[in-house]
DNA sequence: ATAATAAGTGTAAAAAATACACATAGGAGG
DNA sequence: CCTCCTATGTGTATTTTTTACACTTATTAT
């Protein structure tokens, strides 16, 4: 069974991830440079075309793969975009991921196939991008904020472990907002989302902070 | 410019909407009866294919239109699914809505060009659907719960007015919950999305209730 | 030893959530 | 018209959570 109809020939699907990395207290997100047309020499957020033979994540980790060389982050979907106008090639729906992580543990892929940069930007240094790209960025990091309240999605950003100053100024980087120490403390332990590793950071010239990883499985809240 | 690529040609997206309604503390969903391959005679959620010419939120519209006569209701995307295997035909990603509505307001067209019947079907006790729609319905239950907190998607539901004992039991019927009647008149009423309009319920044996009425725009909260 | 720095902890006060009981408006029925 | 019945509406004391705030501790540098 083909589809012949004229008002739905020719669709595509784009997978796109807005990955995301803290650095000194700065929220910056992995932007690529095409080299090719539409949109040559724009920056964009990574991702692409769809295949037929993958699911719409397998398409999103394909696509940070070939274009930036990033592997093995935990991403999760946020919304689809489908302005009719949103591509100026064919009529295509974007489905939108995010994920965050340790900018220093990658190698960032400079060039590819389809890529002539890639570089990590501060959010709010972003230029103009291609396709509707602002427009998902923005969604994106409304979902970050959302997503880092009484969940683990920084773990990956914290693979080796985190101790709560840290932890405490990554959330000020994201939310754009102070906590007072003792109280952000006793928030997050309460949130049940750390475990401690009875192991210390080292070399600070002050007390040792003490570091906690992030648990694999976080409990369920009640919503009323 | 044309794909010519193998890898994602012919793909199609799907525009899906749960469209829920509660009648006497029963939360019901709204099917259909395909009478069209693939999946004929299948119940499935209201949808169908997007057209080029319209955005995903039109096409959820115009599908629900067509295939129910349902107009005027506010929908709030969901999430994308897109197993590969999710249509027998050709790859299809869906992306699905929640909506929320008076099944009592409106005339449901019984049969349309491509459907042979349509009913609201209580939550629990949906058959097997076709394509990947218990899937998306189990999720799109998921959403309306955490969607009716602090939101005034229950508008649509009570598009004249409601009462505070109403809004309970609503809450009640969608969250499998009970709540103990003072506080949660007093919880409802600190969320400021209700406006008091003076009238009252008459006719009901007892002290009349006073109605509310949805407020358009509500406050934002603070998560952390 | 001492100073400097940031980590770690406790507690009192305020705010929010909870548990709970009585007063009220209207209809129905004698 | 008086009483009963039903479900609505409200107040308050108690508990829990959140907030505000100050001192002690472990380490490095001098």
């Amino acid at each position: 069974m083909e589809v012949k109809n004229k008002l739905y020939q020719n669709q595509g699907i784009h997978v796109i991830t807005a990955l995301f990395t803290v650095e000194q207290g700065v929220v910056k997100v992995l932007l690529i440079k095409r080299k090719n047309e539409p949109f040559f020499g724009s920056w964009v957020l990574t991702g692409g075309a769809l295949y037929n033979n993958e699911s719409l994540e397998e398409g999103a980790y394909r696509e940070l793969k070939e274009k930036t060389g990033i592997t093995n982050v935990p991403i999760k979907q946020v919304k689809a975009f489908g302005r009719v106008d949103r591509s100026p090639v064919m009529r295509m729906v974007a489905v939108a991921y995010i994920g965050i992580i340790d900018s220093k543990r990658v190698r960032l892929l400079k060039e590819s196939r389809n890529t002539q940069d890639a570089d990590w930007v501060p959010i709010d240094q972003v230029p103009k991008l291609g396709y509707d790209h602002n427009e998902i960025l923005d969604y994106a990091v409304e979902e970050l904020r959302k997503e880092i309240i009484h969940s683990n999605i920084l773990k990956s950003l914290f693979p080796d472990g985190i101790t709560i100053p840290e932890l405490q100024k990554t959330y000020e980087a994201i939310l754009k907002k102070k906590f007072d120490r003792r109280n952000f403390r006793k928030k997050i332990l309460s949130w049940n989302l750390l475990e401690d590793t009875n192991t210390y950071q080292k070399f600070e010239g002050n007390k040792p902070a003490k570091i906690y990883k992030f648990k694999e499985k976080i409990e369920e809240i009640d919503m009323i």
